[in-house]
DNA sequence: AAGTTTATTGACTCGTCAATCAACAAAAAA
DNA sequence: TTTTTTGTTGATTGACGAGTCAATAAACTT
């Protein structure tokens, strides 16, 4: 008994559900059967609608990636000072609906994607320059010239939090992390003053 | 014509041919039979000497990480006061062996294998455990009780570091993560002073 | 010389999976 | 009401790939 206007109800759960079964899994070897089942379907309805799994694969990163920009863009317009608005990011970056077990393990395996289809790649540059243009704003108010290796190396640290938090077992802190990333970014201000 | 003795000269083409093919492809979809085709030989010879590509696998992850420990203890022994050790670390991290394209390539693949592979996991948390260890010795001298804050957070640098060099395009270029490293390093001890 | 161990591969099995197709159902348009 | 569009799936195809096996050969042992 088909509804009219299903594919945007069954695109949403299908591109949720790749990223659970990615996460479940903790690799790409995901069946297109498998995503299908989690989102209550044939695994030829996926493909109707995507058209391939490669085409599902880069739903869910476009998904992650515009739930994470639009976090940053929220926390944003609601900070004050440049010192707010680093801490806006970080806490959007941070946040327990990014920085949780599904979506940093799908993460991990967007980086792997990027290396082998090139869409991936140019998705992940673009959010890589977006994230280094709003540090790099916030912090030229307190390091000028700085700005730019500083922003650099506090993008490295923030890969690399998310990196040990999908090495490490047990459940994600958000908050610890971005303690750490914070104690990062006061030091190296601290060196300039 | 079967010369004796191959099995160590075999296998060693193998994990090199690993390494390699995994860093050409971007991923861990590689098949026995590329990875047997570059070092030279048969597939079935390939599962002779391992028994199965996930056995592969862990041989490759095992030799680079031999590799990365090798570099680090040689460093290390001619390093001179705290200082000159966590210099060591770094420089070691950053060689040109450890920080070539292959290497981490096949480094970010181990991490997702460890999302899955328990042994590859218990492997990646043995080199953990070792970094942390060597940092904080060498930290301790010069930042006391700060000193396991500080190996974290420089850890989460180094693997961010890494990982950003998957991602981007272009040559390697190992002086200048090293560089972003010791400066986080140096601004967090001056914070401390 | 006969037997054993090591090296080596081509051919094969068996399973898996992405992608396609034919068919059916219901709503909307004509 | 016929036709078209949208939703849906079970069954099938076709490819690919991990792992096995039988067979062959050279060395080493007794």
């Amino acid at each position: 008994m088909p509804k009219l206007g299903m594919e945007p109800i069954r695109k949403e759960a299908l591109v949720k559900a790749t990223i659970v079964e990615i996460g479940r899994v903790g690799s790409l070897d995901v069946t297109v059967s498998q995503i299908a089942k989690r989102a209550g379907m044939s695994s030829a309805l996926a493909h109707h609608y995507f058209g391939s799994k490669e085409e599902m694969f880069l739903a869910a990163m476009r998904h992650i990636l515009t739930l994470y920009g639009a976090e940053v863009r929220g926390a944003l317009v609601a900070a004050e000072g440049p010192e707010g608005r680093i801490r806006a990011i970080l806490r959007a970056s941070f946040s327990p609906t990014n920085f949780r077990r599904e979506a940093v393990g799908a993460w991990l395996n967007f980086w792997v994607l990027s290396q082998s289809v090139p869409e991936a790649k140019r998705l992940l540059a673009v959010y890589q320059r977006r994230l280094r243009s709003n540090l790099v704003a916030a912090i030229r108010p307190l390091a000028g010239d700085r700005a730019g290796a500083i922003a650099e190396s506090l993008g490295a640290m923030i890969d690399g939090l998310y990196l040990r938090e999908v090495l490490k077992s047990g459940a994600p802190d958000g908050a610890a992390a971005a303690e750490l990333a914070l104690r990062h970014l006061e030091a190296e201000l601290a060196r300039g003053a």
